[in-house]
DNA sequence: TCTGGGGTCCTAGGACCC
DNA sequence: TCTGGGGTCCTAGGACCC
């Protein structure tokens, strides 16, 4: 894509207040108001006969669960993104709550990238909301720092959903994320080398992605709370106190300085479900229960593979006590497979080396060491057999054990 | 009023092999 | 004969991100 030396300009698109604003296309009576997603369970609006609409508000609602994404005007109240519910509701409990919808988040998603794709192909995705894109080959951006193209991406965007988002354009991505927060929201922020010391180092270094609230934390403990703090410490301190590879990270991040590429395909490597309960359960008392959600998770981790063409060699399983603390355990298969049977199987192996004593509020179970299932089913027989017609073929959850070979 | 669900990457120790 | 070193796989935990 790119030679060393040559210079790059990468853009970071980042939706604004994507899940809220998705769901205010749907009810934009809703506009101006203090609108929060998440929780869990059933608080869809309800229609009356006169044509309005009754909706959840916030205090009304009872459970575990977070909220994913809230309106600006939420915002203000205090109310944040990964928020308890219910500690969102004693801040602003006249807030509207919506139930998440993440097939038509994931439809607006598919969207705004197809949008972009037709200006700027070179994408990487982060998720659902938010993506890098590679300027350096889009003829004329160059030339003017990317302007031209960022205004014409986010009319782009806009037109093809209606929504908005922030742009930053820089020359990597570390600065160009940091760059897209920088005039949230509809926003479009071009950086160089020479702005760092001025938009860059004020920042607290909790900003940077990479910096999460262990190492601010313990940064702050070493009197390091701005990106600038960070640059201006000797990198052999932040080795002492970081490790070799972490504290040379922090050196060069806090520098600007970051060589990552796009990334434009990526193989998934763990498919995972998991979910937790609204009470928590004992694996004695609540033995029958437990089990039902053991084997379900597995059915649906199965269908999720079959799904998405892949076999996993590792099967593990995930819990979390009352207390929040979580273990782990896996068992990787002398085979890969996608049947439930056999995962439920391998997961129940897990399951026998945990101390089941303090009561759970989390089950999950994971498939790792993915293998394409193309990549799996083609090399098992030499001479190769003639394929079978897909309709004789069992369905995949049927299948037993695969052979790799 | 405790804190969702889906991921990635890193570290570190032990097993095992050469 | 009492002791090397490298490579890879497996497992567990934890930090971090969207």
């Amino acid at each position: 894509m790119y030679s060393l030396g040559e210079r790059r300009l990468i853009a970071h698109l980042d939706m604004d207040a994507f899940y809220a604003s998705v769901e205010l296309l749907r009810y934009p009576d809703l506009r101006g108001l203090p609108v929060v997603i998440g929780g869990g369970r059933r608080h869809q609006p309800e229609t009356l006969p006169d044509g309005s609409r009754r909706y959840f508000r916030l205090r009304d609602y009872t459970g575990r669960g977070v909220l994913t994404t809230s309106t600006y005007e939420a915002r203000a109240l205090g109310v944040f993104s990964a928020m308890g519910t219910m500690k969102a509701a004693q801040l602003a409990p006249g807030a509207i709550l919506l139930p998440v919808d993440f097939d038509e988040y994931r439809r607006y998603s598919r969207m705004f990238k197809a949008a972009v794709r037709e200006i700027a192909p070179h994408i990487e995705d982060r998720g659902i909301d938010e993506i890098y894109i590679d300027l350096s080959d889009v003829p004329g951006a160059l030339d003017d720092g990317g302007r031209a193209v960022g205004r014409w991406l986010k009319d782009a965007v806009r037109e093809a959903t209606g929504l908005s988002c922030s742009i930053g354009i820089t020359p990597n991505k570390l600065l160009s994320k940091l760059a897209s927060e920088l005039d949230k929201p509809d926003g479009l922020t071009l950086l160089g080398f020479e702005d760092i010391p001025a938009r860059i180092w004020p920042l607290a270094a909790r900003k940077v992605n990479g910096i999460g609230p262990k190492a601010s934390e313990k940064l702050a403990a070493l009197g390091l709370r701005t990106v600038g703090d960070i640059a201006a410490a000797q990198p052999d301190f932040l080795v002492r106190h970081f490790g070799a590879n972490y504290g040379r990270w922090l050196h060069d991040t806090a520098h600007g300085r970051d060589q990552r590429e796009v990334v434009t395909h990526s193989e998934p490597v763990s498919i995972s479900r998991e979910t937790t309960f609204e009470r928590d359960l004992h694996a004695v008392r609540d033995r029958a229960t437990l089990s039902g959600i053991f084997t379900e998770l597995c059915v649906e981790l199965a269908g999720d593979l079959a799904r998405k063409g892949y076999a996993s060699k590792t099967i593990g399983i995930k819990l979390r006590f009352d207390d929040f603390k979580s273990v782990t355990r896996d068992l990787t298969l002398p085979a890969h497979t996608m049947d439930a049977r056999t995962i439920r199987r391998a997961a129940g192996e897990c399951l026998k080396r945990v101390d089941l004593s303090r009561r759970l509020r989390l089950l999950g179970v994971r498939a790792g060491a993915l293998a394409r299932l193309t990549d799996l089913v083609a090399p098992i027989a030499a001479p190769e057999p003639p394929p079978p017609r897909a309709e004789e073929a069992a369905p995949l959850y049927e299948l037993p054990l695969f052979a790799q070979h």
